[in-house]
DNA sequence: TGTACATCAGTGAACGCGCGTTCACTGATGTAC
DNA sequence: TGTACATCAGTGAACGCGCGTTCACTGATGTAC
């Protein structure tokens, strides 16, 4: 039935070969004219086979576009994770590596991050094969508070009281996400998260012509604010044992 | 030339009204097929009406998008203004009241905000015209900024201070925007109108699933605290001699 | 008040294009004996 | 090591559909004298 882990055949590496470069000039089709316009029949012409062709890599479109949506995740989840200076480094510093590293891959990829932050694409439902890929970046940010909190290196964030629902809902989030971390934190970390995609958006997307031109120093000062209030403080580094 | 304003006549008349149906029709589609999935000829189809037929009325395409746009803006720039309760409500009420009313309106017209607020259409160039419409939510919002600076009801949030490229930026905000409130007051506000979409924007696109399940509760929070850090304080209203 | 002309709305056919997907097929690659 | 069969990749034609826009046209509505 299906090719077993033993069939490390020409065949079996042509096949992954071919489905990486349906992938590769899908994502750039892609960037040329966002996801709405991803065409099956330009991909195929690209790679100078026949249009039918590709059925035998992808059962359809949507299923196309899924692999391009998880492999998007993985590929900001990748940067994400490889721009964290670790656990030595301050919790500010490493919430700025972090965040900048994600804008600037958004600026170098902005169809590519609009095909998972923007707009859905109407019709499509994602499956929830997309969860794993998408929570990596949140993760990797909550990383930063989670070892805050362990090293004590965290101001309690001077908070609102959380309403029931609001607390309900974070609590619920605590044991799988920051044991460690008061509810309060994490739903702080929950808008944080909200404000670094929001304020990539917001600049990608237009919405800040004319009124910020320092895009740079603009993001850098929105994600000190942002970590300022998450407790994560700004000279301090270390503790920790 | 044009038809001149003395022309209130029968064809003038019909013209505007079928204007308004063109927009009502596309409007509708929009609703159950994305942006780009508007199509003039499933328009005029819906209007009983050859396809050609719409060139009397917009030149082309790209022109009636931008039409809807416009009218996007306005219609939640409407909900906005009629949402505000005005200067004798406290600031952190109308703060609530206008987001609010924002976010009830984004919910029941999904399509519509993602056609603002969301990716661009690519290929899609915004004209000029749009920006005047898009300005009038965050201006019914920095409005309440200005208010309680005018009455002094607000706190000076204690900010980290800002970077020079911020500041200037923020600095050329202020004349036509809010002369009396102080740069860093007007860098929170842009702030905090980055974090309304972006929290609507979350939850709409289906960022928070799995996440938060009581979305009402969450955005109010959001915004208390967004309101918070803005410097508009909880309990007083009033003020203003 | 009536006529001649200009303006405009809407028609219907056509251009030229693109799309996703199915289907029977040819050859090449792999597998079992 | 060789042969018979099964699997798979890729072809090429076709189906049935949709799209935006142009163009010459028919009639109806408006305007100037």
């Amino acid at each position: 039935m299906t090719v077993g882990p033993a069939s490390r055949n020409a065949r079996a590496l042509a096949r992954a070969e071919l489905v990486r470069e349906i992938k590769r000039v899908a994502r750039h089709q892609l960037t040329e004219a966002g996801a709405a316009a991803l065409s099956i029949r330009a991909v195929t012409r690209e790679l100078g086979m026949v249009s039918s062709a590709i059925y035998r890599y992808f059962p359809s479109r949507d299923d196309l576009l899924t692999a391009l949506i998880i492999d998007t995740y993985d590929a900001v989840g990748d940067v994400a994770e490889q721009a964290d200076p670790g656990r030595a480094a301050a919790p500010v510093a490493r919430w700025l590596a972090i965040t900048g590293a994600v804008r600037s891959w958004a600026c170098a990829h902005v169809q590519e991050y609009a095909l998972i932050f923007g707009s859905p694409v109407p019709g499509y439902v994602a499956p929830p094969d997309t969860i794993d890929a998408a929570a990596r970046v949140p993760n990797a940010l909550v990383g930063i508070i989670r070892d805050a909190a362990a090293a004590d290196v965290r101001d309690q964030p001077s908070d609102l009281s959380l309403p029931p629902a609001v607390a309900a809902d974070v609590e619920a989030l605590r044991p799988s996400l920051a044991p460690g971390v008061p509810v309060a934190v994490i739903a702080r970390a929950v808008m944080a998260w909200t404000m670094v995609i929001g304020a990539i958006s917001f600049e990608l997307f237009g919405h800040l012509q004319n009124v910020i031109h320092d895009f740079d120093a603009w993001f850098e000062h929105v994600m000190r604010t942002t970590a300022a209030e998450l407790g994560l403080d700004q000279e301090e580094g270390r503790g920790h044992g």
